[in-house]
DNA sequence: TCTATATATAGTAATAATTCCTATTACTAT
DNA sequence: ATAGTAATAGGAATTATTACTATATATAGA
């Protein structure tokens, strides 16, 4: 893949940040920098971006977002302020009960837990 | 709530199926009921059936996709035929670890698995 | 049964997120 | 420097969903 400007302005932006930014504040943050970048450009790049493994995509409810952190992980989701936040539960006697209860061949398990933060109590 | 054919129509239809529809779907399937229901009549009694709790939504990536099924579950996707199918996998133990360790209250969990189904071996 | 009123509907327009298209520009190897 | 390849900007097209409005319908009360 050849190099561009637009793909490592994008590429830093994104790891940059530590919320789950969508392609639209992904596309108003990279303007600060290159100015006339075109969302266009941002949805190509955060998808070749994926497909390199540099990000993920992760999808809350109806909105995608992106995110840096390649480890499996699982997200809380505050009902509240609608924060999501990064965790690590659980993941390999999942794949075991699934191959074996259903025969299915496990790749990736997407866990979201919905609920109320801390900050909230 | 007042009675509406239309609703009514909508909520057999969603019920009467095993996969997982999408509002375009229910649509076209209501449509054979009733010729001129509009798009938008499908969308607005979809919201009302999932307030009243006859109905959930669920989140394929990014599709929308409407489920009869009340019960707490959790999905297999499989990325060779697309199928959803439905699980029960844990569920209790997911609260209680996240409540002590993230001081997270949970209300619902939601897990997708991804991977590749029985049929495709 | 009839009427009044609130709510639902069809049909259309508007919005939002994403993808597609095309002319132009930049990079690479010769 | 030039040709060929690949990337970009900008805007149009697409898709899913919501909003709007005039008309139709359900239902409570006379």
């Amino acid at each position: 893949m050849r190099y561009s400007h637009q793909r490592e302005g994008i590429k830093k932006i994104v790891q940059c940040t530590n919320c789950h930014p969508t392609a639209d504040w992904i596309f108003n943050q990279t303007k600060k920098i290159i100015p006339n970048i075109s969302l266009g450009t941002v949805y190509r790049n955060l998808k070749r971006l994926e497909e390199e493994g540099e990000i993920n995509t992760i999808y809350d409810g109806n909105i995608v977002r992106y995110d840096w952190n390649k480890d499996p992980h699982d997200h809380l989701k505050c009902k509240v302020c609608g924060d999501l936040i990064d965790v690590q539960l659980f993941d390999d006697n999942i794949r075991e009960t699934v191959l074996k209860k259903y025969k299915f061949k496990v790749d990736d398990v997407e866990m979201t837990i919905i609920g109320t933060c801390h900050k909230h109590t």
